[in-house]
RNA sequence: CGGGGAGUGGCGCAGUCUGGUAGCGCACCCGGCUGGGGGCCGGGCGGUCGCAGGUUCAAAUCCUGUCUCCCCGACCA
């Protein structure tokens, strides 16, 4: 049940005079998110449950590959990162508790992870395992921006795979692509999985997901079934690129034009191999009773950068345009005319049928003028919109307007039952993008 | 970390140059009208001007220090 005249949906006319970013500025707006400090975001009551929408499609998927999801904590002991080297980056905020023993705020979970595989792992009959968790990260960035785009402190689903050998990691590896492709289809961005530097994390391959959009921190090299971060692109033999004139650089493979683009990494996939299993001593008994080092695999995703991804692919002049699986609402019905009015019993009526047929809406039963709801509607982006005001009456029908083309379809009559209605909203939302 | 910009009511801003005790729009509260795209009229509430120190009879305004935030770049395990 939401009613907006019971809820906390504090929407903008003005974007803060700071924000650039389109995912900035009409996630303030929206009233979905509200900052406290540099990097430091809360997530009002409507940005959540865009939040909890994608943490549930992740949830669903990694569950379906096998992983085991679970809780580590974000306050940590530094000595597992000493033993793995990582104490002394940059980014790690380090503590002390008042006995004076060195703690980490985590900004991933490898350290604690391979701990807990070292201290309960025992066998080759325990693996192979793929564990995760949804948990928040705290990194000391140089510099936070664009909103909720990079920030100091989110929530990541990182996931773990525990193998006995390479083989086996390359197993759990596919496994985590195909749940990753899955995801990112079920959200409705528009994607690429581009291959991307391994780095520092060790020579095994890794994956990028990547969500082109205006406020990407990143480029990549996109053609007829070619997508590539820059780096990797570089240095792909078949990939040239010339600066022409304008100081602009013109990229082809093997004479096809490349084009670049702004993108946002969404989600990363790393094969670890023993990169922390050996300073960490997670290692089993093989048949043979031989100790070895456990091979790993990490995959992230950042369920705000989808979020943020998806309000900047889809915005228009007036507002977000959610993709359906994203919306906070399915539905968001508007009541026009004041209380008391047959008009606004009307709505009062369909919006208990609605909320009996189990359909997502928020109704604006708000004193409001009209002009003010249907902003506010635009702007909170569910995609479909009801209206029923005095036409209503006078024609039987619901007005069904559709957000992401602008769309007054046939509309759906007043008259109908919980059943009926529910089976209509949801066929609508199956025929929207 | 380098470069640039900004802190005045919840949001957007003016006032600072040329010191005289804070103003506008929106939002909010009350009353009335209106009721299909941010409507209208009237009446209100709310700010020791980021913080600290200094100069002065007097500081949002001048001086010094400091904190915070934003943008570009570097960085981004």
């Amino acid at each position: 049940m939401t009613r907006l005249s019971e809820y906390l949906l504090p929407t903008l006319k003005q974007a803060p005079a700071d924000a650039e970013a389109i995912s900035h500025k009409l996630m303030v707006r929206a009233g979905l998110v509200r900052q406290m400090g540099a990097g430091m975001w809360t997530w009002l009551p409507a940005g959540w449950r865009v939040h909890q929408k994608v943490v549930a499609i992740v949830r669903e998927e990694i569950d379906a590959i096998g992983g085991r999801e679970m809780l580590m904590p974000v306050l940590q002991p530094a000595d597992p990162w000493r033993k793995t080297g990582r104490l002394q980056i940059e980014e790690l905020f380090k503590l002390e508790d008042r006995k004076g023993a060195e703690l980490v705020l985590a900004m991933t979970h490898e350290e604690a992870v391979t701990f807990h595989a070292a201290q309960t792992i025992d066998s080759y009959r325990d693996l192979p395992l793929i564990l995760y968790h949804f948990q928040v990260k705290e990194r000391d960035e140089p510099r936070p921006r664009a909103g909720v785009l990079r920030t100091r402190e989110f929530v990541m689903k990182d996931s773990y795979s525990f193998d006995r050998d390479q083989a086996g990691l390359e197993e759990r590896y596919a496994l985590h692509v195909g749940a990753y492709d899955r995801i990112m289809l079920r959200t409705g961005l528009r994607f690429y999985r581009v291959e991307s530097d391994v780095g520092m994390m060790g020579g095994l391959g890794a994956h990028e997901y990547m969500a082109p959009c205006p406020a990407g921190e990143d480029e990549i090299v996109l053609g007829e079934g070619y997508a590539a971060n820059v780096e990797v692109a570089r240095g792909d033999s078949r990939v040239q690129c010339v600066a022409d004139g304008d100081g602009r650089e013109r990229w082809t493979r093997d004479g096809q034009a490349l084009a670049l683009e702004p993108a946002i990494e969404i989600g990363n996939i790393f094969k670890l191999g023993t990169r922390y299993s050996e300073p960490l001593g997670a290692t089993y008994l093989d048949e043979h009773g031989a100790e070895l080092p456990i091979w790993m695999g990490s995959y992230g995703i950042g369920p705000a950068r989808v979020v943020a991804a998806a309000v900047e692919q889809f915005a228009d002049e007036d507002g977000i345009s959610w993709p359906v699986a994203l919306a906070p609402f399915a539905v968001h019905l508007v009541a026009l005319g004041r209380a008391g009015t047959p008009e606004r019993d009307a709505a009062e009526l369909l919006y208990a049928k609605l909320n009996e047929g189990g359909v997502e809406a928020i109704y604006d039963d708000r004193d409001a003028g009209v002009g003010e709801k249907f902003a506010d509607a635009d702007l909170l982006g569910c995609p479909l919109r009801l209206t029923v005001g005095r036409r209503s009456l006078e024609s039987g029908e619901i007005e069904v307007h559709l957000r992401r083309t602008r769309e007054q379809t046939g509309g759906l009559p007043l008259s109908a039952d919980a059943p009926t209605l529910a089976k209509a909203v949801d066929e609508l939302c199956q025929s929207l993008p």
